[in-house]
DNA sequence: ATTTTACGTAAGATACTAGTTAAATAAGAC
DNA sequence: GTCTTATTTAACTAGTATCTTACGTAAAAT
């Protein structure tokens, strides 16, 4: 038996768009604040940084095309709103990412928990 | 009342680095390998790649950075495993994250679910 | 002592990221 | 039609990420 060879990796690009999308500070805090409200114009949103308005298009951007954002155009604004469907999906998504090792996780977690902290 | 100045970001360099980590396919993996097994070392993980040694070795030192596996080593191994409190950690802080919206969220989900597929 | 085994670190190529300023687009207001 | 407003795209720079190959280190085996 030959040494057996790897597989490629199992890609999810669509969930390592939307990781790396929520990795960075700045689009957490658009998100949130998407989240929380209602429809933001692009340039509301870019006031709310200390960027200029082009580097916030290009965060929003990244959350577009991680489809974790949406957006509409009414007359020279647009309308930026999360995309709660999507957002759930990686919620999901994320939870059940470690459940396979969640008996194991929380065993230890209690062991470690019933001594000291961590 | 003067056009209030933005605040600086609140960060949180930790989980920024956490989801980093996460947000790669080949971390991803390593992470899922080691939560479902017990330690592993460096080279057995490795193996189970299409890159070279030191490549992953990066990896690894991407995940021990985040917090996320932890090492030990004996004799000339290296030991890789997860550290199942930070990962909880994680996963709390992921869940948590989006609950401020959870209703809003709730709600268009439930519209949208009613009405058709996103 | 030398060699082998199991790793990591260093150096370097290349590609992506995140920001800037300046130019382009596109709709409303005049 | 020209000007203004709202925003994205383009061109560029600086920094970071992810590979590779080559070298270094440290313990075990001989």
């Amino acid at each position: 038996m030959r040494p057996k060879r790897p597989e490629p990796l199992a890609h999810e690009p669509r969930v390592d768009a939307q990781l790396r999308a929520v990795a960075d500070p700045t689009r957490r805090a658009i998100l949130s604040r998407l989240v929380n409200t209602t429809e933001v114009p692009a340039g509301d949103l870019a006031d709310g940084f200390r960027m200029t308005r082009p580097a916030v298009s290009r965060h929003l951007r990244v959350l577009l095309e991680a489809d974790l954002v949406a957006v509409r155009t009414v007359a020279q604004s647009r309308l930026y709103s999360a995309n709660p469907t999507k957002i759930q999906e990686l919620r999901d998504w994320f939870d059940n990412y470690w459940d396979a090792a969640l008996p194991r996780l929380k065993s230890v977690i209690e062991k470690t928990h019933n001594k000291d902290e961590s």
